[in-house]
DNA sequence: GTCTATACTTGGATAGAC
DNA sequence: GTCTATCCAAGTATAGAC
């Protein structure tokens, strides 16, 4: 196998082994068992475990945020943005990319170095909420009341709360009835 | 020191430690160094560190629920809840009472024991959340759009990643100023 | 670039003295 | 009920062969 499909191949593993057992689970023997290649390797290409888990976000975060930006591009209105959201949440919910993130944030407690870099690559995330909301409150009565930045770091909460518990709680855990919801405010707000 | 007062000091630590170098950090030795009290001491008294975390929860859920329950039972309107939920979360993030059980949230990913345990300590916020919001929601336009369960189950959500995040970022993840926001919302929804 | 082997460290858990 | 001592398992990280 290559370098290259290698360090690949590494990357998909401890996105797995995250999501599935967790950050604090997350060992190198147990990345290294669960992708069927060496422990030492993970040392050799990226130094460290966490080396691993962060070089694992910047590849997640890039793809993500490329795709889901033209997803959110074509929502105009607020509840097109709504159902934009909908999409993201039920890719999201199934590659199980942001439970990784919220094991991230959660195990960078005790690690003051992780959670500097987590915070960094976290940057670019409230920016596309910021510029989608911004965008999609401009029709409705909310833009005189909620400020953009304080709603945007909200929805991130939120989004990383639930999907914290939907590792906990995968039978309840569901937005998508709530989603729905939301929807049925929107004549609510719109403005007159 | 008496049995009783062994307890509580290692329920206290156990707390502080979980809260300051998350669920991963809390690790026996760690709590009882924290504590000032022998190691050994946690598999006496609790059979292991997940029991004593358990038993942490136990105190806290109880001592919180009561305290809260008092202060929400006051609150008729959805704009007297909010101000009631905005003194709660500043208690909560004082006291880090939530932020541990955050840390709990994402440390139960690996053990689906201690996942069933946490899970059925959430359940009595989610009554006591659909119930405050039940109140509230009397008065105003979203009774008939939002699913009170829904609702309740994702401000419990958002609540959940508002402390896990306070501890990454806890410079920009104060939710006062959204509470604010909430309340200039409040008019928008009353019922005419 | 990948493997084996291993030194070192830390944590869970228990036995037994006090 | 609390302590010391200790065993055992698991993890990090590196050296060195291939």
């Amino acid at each position: 196998m290559s370098g290259n499909e290698t360090r690949a191949s590494m990357i998909e593993a401890a996105v797995a082994t995250v999501r599935e057992i967790g950050y604090s689970g997350a060992t190198s023997r147990a990345i290294a068992h669960r992708g069927g290649f060496n422990q030492a390797l993970v040392y050799y290409h990226f130094g460290s475990v966490d080396g691993l888990l962060l070089a694992a976000l910047d590849d997640l975060g890039a793809a993500r945020l490329e795709e889901y930006r033209k997803l959110v591009d074509r929502a105009d209105t607020l509840d097109e943005l709504l159902a934009a959201a909908q999409r993201i949440y039920r890719r999201d919910r199934r590659s199980g990319h942001v439970a990784f993130v919220s094991q991230l944030v959660a195990g960078s407690a005790e690690r003051p170095e992780l959670a500097r870099e987590v915070l960094a690559r976290m940057e670019p995330w409230v920016t596309f909420t910021e510029d989608a909301l911004s965008k999609a409150l401009r029709l409705t009565a909310l833009e005189d009341v909620v400020p953009v930045e304080e709603l945007a770091y909200a929805v991130l909460t939120y989004y990383l709360g639930l999907n914290l518990l939907t590792q906990l709680d995968p039978r309840r855990a569901r937005a998508d009835a709530l989603f729905e919801s939301l929807r049925g405010v929107v004549p609510l707000v719109e403005r007159k």
